[in-house]
This record gives C-alpha cells, sequence and structure tokens, in this order.
DNA sequence: TCTGGGGTCCTAGGACCC
DNA sequence: TCTGGGGTCCTAGGACCC
C-alpha cells in the first residue's frame, strides 16, 4: 500500500502557521510577477475564485474581501522539507513529488495498522509543522491521488481515506468520478474517452487493456491497470540530476527594447548556470525563446526560440551566455512588444561523466580547472553576499524584467533579517 | 496596467543506414 | 504492370503534472 500526503492549500498553509490574522478569512497566494492566483483557502474558493485565475480580472467585490499575497518560495520550500522530514518518522519510503504532496511506501506493513497509522502521521505532521494535510491510502499512486481527494473532500473520512482495489464502496468511488479528476486525464484524452463512451473511472477501469493501448497509448493503457489495483507508473526519483532547466519570467512591463531582452537573458543565463552547477551537470545545448503577449489580440504577435550548441559540455557561465546572445540575436526582431523572456540549458550531462575529446590538449585541462575555480568563486560570492554580489553586465535601472511581487510575506524560516523585521515591527 | 514557472513522458515522422 | 524490408536515431509537438 502507498500514501499520498498533500498539504491542505499548502502556500495559504505556510502563510498561516505564521500569522494566525489569516485564520478564517479568505486567502489566495499568487503567481510570479503577482498575475494569477496559485493557492486559495477553502474560503477564497467559496467565493468562487478558479485556479489560475488572473488577479486582475476577479471582480472588485472579492480583491475587497481577500487577503492576496506574493508568493514566498523560500518559505514555502522550508516548510515542504520540514514535512518530508515528519513523514520519515513514519516509513523509510518517502518520495516527494512536488512542493506540497509525497508518496510513503508502506510495503510490509501489517495491514491492519496502516489506517491508524495514516491518522496518527497526519497529526504528527499538524502538530510538529503547523500544516494541515490529508491522506489517501491505496494498493496504487493513481488510487492513492483519488483516495487523498475523497479525504480532503468529504469531512466525515476526518483526513485519511483508504481505498482499496476492490469491493463495493471501490466501485460506487469509480463510477462518480469523471475520467478527466484521475491524476494523469486531462481535457484532451476525456473528450477522446468521452467519444467512445467512457465518462467515469469504473468504464474505464473495465476496458481492454489493449484496446486503450491501440486507440490511445501506453499512458492511457497503465491507467486502466492502476485503476485495477496493478501499480503500472513508477515516479523518477527526484533526487536525480534534472535532464534539461529553464529559467524564465514575464515583464513586469512589455518591452521592444533589445538591450532589455539582453538583460533579461542574461540574468537568466546566470541563474540557470547556478542551477547547472548545483546540481553537478554540464550543459550541451543553449536554446533561448521570446515571445509577446498572447493575450493582447490587437497587437503583432511573434513568438521564436533558438538552440545554439555548445562546443563542448560547459557550467561555465560565459560559455552559456555566449551561446545564449547568439541564440537572442538570431530570433529577436524589431516592432513588437515583448512580454517573456527564457533560457533553456539543453542535454544536460553529469560533470563526473564528461566525454573528453580525441583534440584535447593539456592547455585545454588547465583552462577548464581554472574555469571550475572562477564559477566556484562566483557561486560562494553570491551565495554568501547575496545574490547579484557579482553578475554580468551591467544592472540598469527600472528594469522591464524586473518582477512586481508586493505583497510578500517575510522568510520567517530561512533569513535572520526578515525575522528580526516582524519582531521589531519595522 | 494587469494573464506564472518549471518540469516529464510519449508518439509520429523524417533522415539515414544496410 | 512494375520500384524492398528492416532497423536506429533524432526532433518537434502534444499532453499532462504541480
Amino acid at each position: 500500500m502507498i500514501a499520498l500526503v498533500d498539504g491542505n492549500s499548502f502556500y495559504v498553509s505556510c502563510e498561516r502557521v505564521f500569522d494566525p490574522r489569516l485564520e478564517g478569512r479568505a486567502v489566495g497566494v499568487l503567481s510570479n510577477n503577482d498575475g494569477c492566483v496559485v493557492a486559495r483557502s477553502h474560503e477564497l474558493k467559496a467565493l468562487g475564485v478558479a485556479m489560475g485565475a488572473p488577479l486582475h480580472l476577479l471582480p472588485p467585490a472579492v480583491r475587497r474581501q481577500a487577503v492576496m499575497l506574493s508568493s514566498n518560495y523560500a518559505l514555502y520550500g522550508d516548510m515542504s522539507r520540514r514535512v518530508n522530514q515528519v513523514l520519515g518518522e513514519f516509513s523509510p519510503d518517502v518520495e516527494p513529488y512536488s512542493i506540497d504532496e509525497s508518496f510513503v511506501g508502506f510495503s510490509g506493513f501489517p495491514e491492519g495498522e496502516l489506517e491508524p497509522r495514516c491518522r496518527e502521521l497526519r497529526d504528527t505532521v499538524g502538530r510538529w509543522t503547523g500544516i494541515p494535510v490529508g491522506v489517501g491510502l491505496a494498493p496504487t499512486r493513481t488510487l492513492a491521488k483519488l483516495a487523498n481527494r475523497l479525504a480532503k473532500r468529504e469531512p466525515a473520512f476526518e483526513g485519511v481515506c483508504r481505498l482499496d482495489a476492490e469491493g463495493e464502496a471501490t466501485r460506487r468511488v469509480l463510477e462518480a468520478c469523471p475520467v478527466d479528476d484521475l491524476w494523469g486525464v486531462a481535457r484532451r484524452s476525456a473528450e477522446r474517452l468521452a467519444l467512445m463512451g467512457i465518462e467515469n473511472a469504473w468504464q474505464l477501469r473495465e476496458a481492454d487493456p489493449r484496446w486503450v493501448r491501440s486507440r490511445f497509448s501506453v499512458v492511457m493503457e497503465r491507467m486502466v491497470w492502476e485503476l485495477r489495483g496493478r501499480p503500472a507508473i513508477v515516479l523518477d526519483d527526484m533526487s536525480e540530476p534534472r535532464r534539461r532547466l529553464l529559467v524564465s519570467r514575464s515583464f513586469g512591463r512589455l518591452t521592444g527594447e533589445r538591450h532589455e531582452l539582453e538583460a533579461a537573458m542574461r540574468q537568466h543565463c546566470a541563474r540557470a548556470g547556478e542551477k547547472l552547477r548545483r546540481q553537478g551537470s554540464l550543459a550541451q545545448a543553449v536554446q533561448v525563446f521570446v515571445r509577446t503577449n498572447p493575450f493582447l489580440a490587437g497587437e503583432p504577435q511573434y513568438r521564436n526560440a533558438a538552440v545554439v550548441a555548445l562546443p563542448a559540455p560547459s557550467a561555465d557561465s560565459r560559455e552559456l551566455l555566449a551561446a545564449a546572445s547568439r541564440a537572442l540575436a538570431a530570433i529577436y526582431l524589431e516592432g513588437y512588444r515583448y512580454q517573456k523572456c527564457g533560457v533553456m540549458l539543453l542535454d544536460l550531462v553529469d560533470v563526473e561523466r564528461r566525454q573528453a575529446s580525441l583534440l584535447e590538449t593539456p592547455e585545454d585541462d588547465a583552462r577548464r580547472a581554472r574555469s571550475q575555480r572562477l564559477m566556484a568563486a562566483l557561486d560562494r560570492l553570491n551565495r554568501e553576499m547575496g545574490r547579484d554580489t557579482v553578475r554580468f553586465g551591467l544592472p540598469r535601472r527600472d528594469n522591464a524584467w524586473k518582477l512586481r511581487c508586493e505583497r510578500r510575506t517575510p522568510r520567517y524560516t530561512t533569513s535572520w533579517d526578515e525575522l528580526m523585521r516582524v519582531k521589531t515591527g519595522r
């Protein structure tokens, strides 16, 4: 059996731990740039605010009542780590799946103890971290996801719901579950399934797996097995290094200026380089993309991307930057108001498994060693003295790409400075 | 004035090889 | 009238997740 443990309105719950005045109020947390609502307290949901709703399109009445906060990822990431630490007290097999949910494996535990154990787990997480969680217990991840939804939705479960593979109760639950409520089935697939008369999870479970595979894909076939209680989904190990890496931001305001796009690109490159070195990888190619604001229907639209291969796998920000500059030059056009720019590092390989070139000379080795020392020094300065202590190119005032985040709360658990400001009321 | 950011996996189809 | 058969590798794009 496997449990899915999921924080209720996770970002909102993190904020409430440190500001109890938010308790009982309609609270939302916004995406970067204060653009969309990405987390909602249940009071905010009750006001009819949808996930992903743009802030500026919310009805004025809602905006007056609700507390809207900028996102504070340093805080949420740290709280997430604490929750997982508690989960580790209950099973050696904890797989973080996202910032607010983890799978906890219970194979080998006596069947009868599982539900009480999950209740104790839930209580302990709540007591030790302040975060309320829901627990779904089932033989497969797909069923555990479903059980988790029930645990949160039906008060009678008191936050913990077990769903077995067989039995009348399971059948009733699956019949009441539209296919697009399943983990991994969204609008497109649901539409196609509906055309074939499959509208709820029970109908999908009863379909012939081979037929499903031939009409859809191996992904949908796995869904059938999972619904029948046979595990078919393996998660990739979150501790493995990423295979690609993206840094992108929307601009605080639109801009057509080439130098502003270049400044943003440099910033993203530097950040991407840091992430790359932190996970011990080298990139073999760099992609840059730009686009206008697709929501402005009346404006001329443009989006494009270019990839530039690096001469050799590298984690040197200067080399990433040189490649990214060429990519940007290849796609930049005058006459558009750009909304977003991003840098993606591709074909990442482990630094330890770097393939040496036949043409390498001792000078190449020496140059690589110097590059590594320089980047290590750069990362340390920026880590210890604060972001952007050392940077590429000159900063400008009033950057278009500067983020709006006007309502961020203090980083209570990771910044002494900000915590002290709370205490002294400054 | 104003609509996020960061990932993964799978498939189809083209290029290429013998 | 008529132009093989079987592979691999790569990429772009779709779909999905949180």
